[in-house]
DNA sequence: TTTGTTAATGCAACAAAGTTGCGTTATATT
DNA sequence: AATATAACGCAACTTTGTTGCATTAACAAA
């Protein structure tokens, strides 16, 4: 079950979303909030955040859980499906609004897919 | 720096990859192996497998780290890189030997990426 | 075959990310 | 204002994987 009540922590966990397409992990979120909030309570806000398809969340190079916005989802059907980009460098990650084609495979049933794509951010790009 | 000893443990754990493009978890060794091996050793022969391009290692779905065969790599090159599946019904991991074509993201450089598909199995996919 | 070097191992302790149970607090409804 | 219960904080726990160090065993040289 998602979001019931409006509480301090959800407004300011929306509010670290409420910007762009970036992800922040969990453990950003925990080291950034963790005094104003506990970490239970960071864990289960996003959670719940998450059924809700307020966000969506994806696993980064090392199995660290991100979270970032979703576009036009909702708690019955998350559809905003896409790969993301971890920089290398700075450790930045970002949703990419990109149509990703997989490739065919017989006799199986794709149901979910994921792709991190890893290299240097614009920012880190010379 | 890779296997320089051929002990037990490497000839046991390298014979586990010796049938086909099937990927193994860490985990899984750990349980299958642990009361010959101690799971720091399992740990560590698998990681020298990789440094010498016998084995590679990918996450799956929970961030556990699977390992498969690779093929015609060396510990100077990685080259076998390819796209894994994983049957959300039996929990089989495997290697697919397709190429994937990832989408154009200007301003950024790629150096790696990872494709996890998940669906259902041969196996399981009536 | 024996000896010597050191890679590899086992063990225990640790680390990091995330989860669970439970008593307390605060939101929202009546 | 009173009530119900969602949400919270805290401590303890789980799981996967790592590290340090003393001991063992692979392997080559003598
Ligand atoms: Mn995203
Ligand atoms: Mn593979
Ligand atoms: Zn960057
Ligand atoms: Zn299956």
């Amino acid at each position: 079950m998602g979001v019931i009540r409006k509480t301090k922590a959800v407004e300011v966990l929306l509010n670290e979303f409420s910007t762009g397409s970036v992800a922040i992990s969990a453990k950003a979120l925990i080291e950034q909030l963790g005094e104003m909030f506990n970490k239970t309570t960071i864990y289960r806000v996003l959670d719940k955040l998450e059924d809700d398809g307020v966000l969506h969340s994806f696993l980064g190079k090392d199995g660290l859980k991100w979270y970032a916005k979703c576009n036009g989802c909702t708690s019955k059907e998350h559809k905003d499906v896409h790969p993301h980009f971890q920089c290398l460098q700075c450790g930045k990650v970002d949703c990419l609004p990109v149509h990703v084609s997989l490739p065919e495979i017989p006799n199986r049933k794709i149901e979910i897919s994921q792709l991190l794509i890893q290299g240097k951010c614009e920012a880190c790009f010379v």
